[in-house]
DNA sequence: TGATAAACGGAGGGGTCCTCCGTATATTAT
DNA sequence: ATAATATACGGAGGACCCCTCCGTTTATCA
């Protein structure tokens, strides 16, 4: 009983389950360091599976970046989850996770442009991260606006909107830490006085 | 006697040259057909000539860019030239030598991507171009101006900026035929009324 | 008409892409 | 537990590409 949709099917075998992360996992250090067309065969090869098992999961390039990005922004997601449950001050807690996406993302230079220049990325892809991000933003300035050490006028978009362009701003210039120094005076600016 | 610069060289090889143009020729079609990541021995194939030779020209898949788009500019100057000396009707011959850039331009397009994502383009080449393609541009208009055809307040410049801006317009939408038309209407607007 | 500097071609080592299929294993049914 | 089988796995293999190296050919020059 209880097929998902039609015929039923067997639930998907744990190996496979695993296998996939490890590849996301590996895709991801490998992109990171060796920018976007890195060989897939690297990624097989830091993943510890054969290539054979790759293309299986992910049939093309693009397929595995998408799957790559969107996993760092489920990441962060759940990183934002963590922090509100563990009752993490409002302010430092909105810091840790803009400092984490920015982390984050500074490593994936290659890859995002990859993503963007080759696939021009999928309308659904770019609102699925669209709204993760800013759902993720809401959840945390919801808490400070709440316990009044947070400005109420600033929506999550807005935050994001900051964040994309100190994203590029770092990309040019200065690398990270001059981003994440222009991240602390900006949270700095969210506060309630 | 007369050595080019020191130690009295011999000229070059005339079969050198040949070889030349026809790397250049091939990387031309190659590139503008399959994109600017296109096969390098694909385009020593298209030459007919060995891949070693290829390489001893152009050591870097950036060097045959580079001379490739130079090379299209030193077309569109002679062009130029050419349409000045056979004393082709000023407006005509400038829509005739737009036209012919347009063309030229839209089928490398894959090509123009590549140089200025991968090699940032040095500002040299920049340079290069900027003057080479205002220069011919400024030939035309002047004899127009001198006729009194054309209107006298719009530098070689200004109708360049207006070029760069179709080329892109059109690698979006409408293809080349939108471009061209657009082309007319602007030189159109360019007559002294 | 040599001599010889210069250029040519392409084999070869190393790498990547992607497919295909025999083998191994997790699930499910008994 | 165990057998049956749907799934997933790994990696060999064919095709292509990069780039170097070097024996052979050829255009220049004396």
């Amino acid at each position: 009983m209880a097929p998902e949709t039609s015929k039923a099917r067997r639930k998907p075998r744990a190996d496979s389950l695993r296998n996939r992360e490890k590849l996301l996992a590996a895709a991801s250090t490998v992109f990171g360091a060796g920018g976007g067309q890195a060989s897939l065969e690297a990624v097989a090869r830091e993943a510890g599976v054969g290539i054979g098992t790759l293309y299986r999961h992910f049939p093309t390039r693009e397929e595995l970046f998408e799957a790559v990005y969107r996993n760092e922004v489920d990441i962060l997601h759940a990183l934002a989850e963590e922090l509100l449950r563990e009752q993490v001050e409002p302010v430092t807690a909105l810091q840790r996770w803009i400092h984490a996406s920015v982390r984050l993302f500074a490593t994936k230079k290659g890859m995002i442009e990859a993503l963007q220049l080759a696939t021009q990325a999928s309308d659904e892809l770019k609102t699925y991260s669209m709204d993760k991000m800013t759902g993720s933003i809401g959840m945390l300035i919801d808490r400070g606006v709440g316990d009044g050490t947070l400005r109420d006028d600033i929506g999550p978009e807005d935050v994001f909107r900051a964040l994309v362009g100190i994203y590029y701003s770092q990309n040019q210039s200065g690398g990270p830490t001059a981003a994440l120094r222009l991240i602390d005076v900006f949270v700095d600016g969210l506060r309630k006085r």
